[in-house]
DNA sequence: TCTGGGGTCCTAGGACCC
DNA sequence: TCTGGGGTCCTAGGACCC
């Protein structure tokens, strides 16, 4: 905990849904849900509009469907978000060089080295917190931010909590027991629902209880790390510093099948796929990883992993597929999987010399998946019309895609259905995901 | 038809080494 | 014959975060 309030936390309001709503005129003032559009989706972000309905992140779909059905649900545009982020980011690093990412809408900004700002006394962080508020609306073509100035990570975070959407907070320093006493234990960061449960036997709710336990007591009732950790966020001391830079601890894809998989071979096709992708992931980033797991989540949830360590480091995803696939030959899988993953994980930062030219044949790999369907349109995504330009997808269904013709700066624009396979309508070439570049990247079969 | 995807960190036990 | 520690690596699972 610092003397002055000099850690700021910014997090976009309701970020997807607003990006959505930016470039989606139609949409704006309206309820926006982007998640998962499928049968086992979840919600991802709800816009405030939506939130009145009782719509929140991690409610099923189908559950937020049933409390809003007249909101629009979308599956999401990650490259768009990430452009967006991007902006948002950039513009933090012009205030200050300390600018510690949480997430695509999240980050921590130490004021304690920020340029232009006239000092750390209340009034002038507030003003300085306004001013960037106001930039990150300019730069985002008018997305909100929600700002919080503390002396601390924890307190700034729990600062940016108190006034959202479209607010700011600062707690002066000497003021942080005084707010956090009557709070709930799960403002505290690492204290989720199982951490909250065991606090609430013990009798413990609101953080001026946890300030009355001991340290050798909270130990005992939750461990080494996370007793000690609460002891002190229990008392707002918290002096972990804005980290810039974070190197990546592992990479992985996973999915979440529609209905439960029994097919082996086709799981084995699936995680051939994934583990192509993890590789294409690995190599962009110029990482290589010693170590592959598997994730396998059954029909009843219960999920189990396995993992095996290779004695070199690689980013060959034949290498990750041949040994995802026989970690999953180990596994009963009777009575279905309703997910799979696939990840690497103890990261080198370097790529290794082939030296020996991966003595590896696996182009016999097991590639039974059904045809993927040659165009998608999930809703929400953006497509081109020939005639009629730029457009987003409102729904597809028996043959049929209907498309609103409206982009952030046209307005509220008109709509039109044409077959899913019209020659008129294209799909906008992906910025960069993974798709389609793991096979041109793979070494050629000998 | 409950329950995503991409991560991080921690714990605990066993192997192995000194 | 019996008795040690400590440290590191690996594996599986769980809690948590956005």
């Amino acid at each position: 905990m610092r003397g002055s309030a000099s850690v700021l936390h910014l997090d976009l309001d309701a970020f997807f849904a607003s990006v959505e709503q930016r470039d989606k005129p139609s949409l704006r003032g309206k309820p926006v849900v982007v998640g998962g559009t499928s049968g086992r989706g979840v919600v991802a972000t709800a816009s405030y509009e939506a939130r009145a309905f009782g719509v929140h992140s991690a409610m099923s779909t189908r559950e937020a469907r049933a409390r809003c059905p007249h909101a629009a649900f979308l599956s999401g545009r990650f490259d768009a978000y990430r452009e967006t982020s991007r902006l948002v980011m950039g513009l933090l690093r012009e205030v200050s060089p300390l600018v510690e990412p949480l997430s695509l809408d999240e980050a921590f900004v130490d004021l304690e080295v920020a340029a232009a700002l006239g000092g750390l006394d209340i009034a002038s962080v507030t003003a300085f917190g306004e001013e960037l508020r106001r930039r990150v609306c300019e730069v985002t073509g008018g997305l909100t931010a929600t700002v919080g100035i503390a002396s601390s990570k924890f307190m700034a975070k729990v600062a940016s909590e108190l006034d959202k959407p479209d607010g700011l907070t600062v707690v002066a320093p000497g003021d942080e027991l005084d707010l956090l006493r009557p709070m709930s234990v799960s403002v505290i960061p690492g204290v989720g629902p199982a951490t909250r449960e065991r606090l609430r036997r013990a009798g413990i709710h609101v953080v001026h209880d946890l300030e009355q336990v001991s340290e050798d007591e909270l130990v005992r009732l939750l461990g080494k790390a996370q007793g000690h950790g609460l002891w002190r966020l229990a008392r707002a001391q918290d002096d972990r510093p804005v980290v810039a830079e974070r190197e990546a601890k592992s990479v992985s894809v996973e999915g979440t099948y529609d209905t439960d998989l029994t097919d082996r071979r086709l799981m084995e096709g699936l995680l051939t796929r994934q583990a192509n992708q993890v590789g294409a992931r690995l190599r962009r980033h110029g990482l290589s990883g010693r170590t592959v797991s598997i994730k396998v989540r059954l029909h009843d949830f219960t999920t189990l992993s396995r993992s095996s360590t290779l004695p070199s480091p690689t980013d060959n995803g034949a290498t990750v597929g041949r040994v995802a696939r026989s970690l999953l030959a180990d596994l009963d899988t009777t009575g279905g999987v309703r997910l799979l993953g696939v990840g690497v994980s103890g990261l080198a930062d370097w790529v290794q010399d082939d030296l020996f030219g991966e003595v590896e044949n696996e182009r016999e790999e097991v590639l039974v998946l059904p045809d993927a369907p040659r165009r998608t349109w999930s809703p929400g995504i953006d497509v081109m019309h020939e005639e009629l330009g730029p457009g987003w997808v409102w729904g597809s269904g028996k043959g049929v895609v209907t498309v609103r013709f409206e982009t952030a700066s046209s307005g509220p624009g008109p709509v039109r259905s044409f077959p899913v396979d019209d020659p008129m309508l294209s799909r906008p070439a992906p910025v960069a995901s993974d798709e389609g570049q793991e096979a041109a990247t793979d070494p050629p079969a000998p």
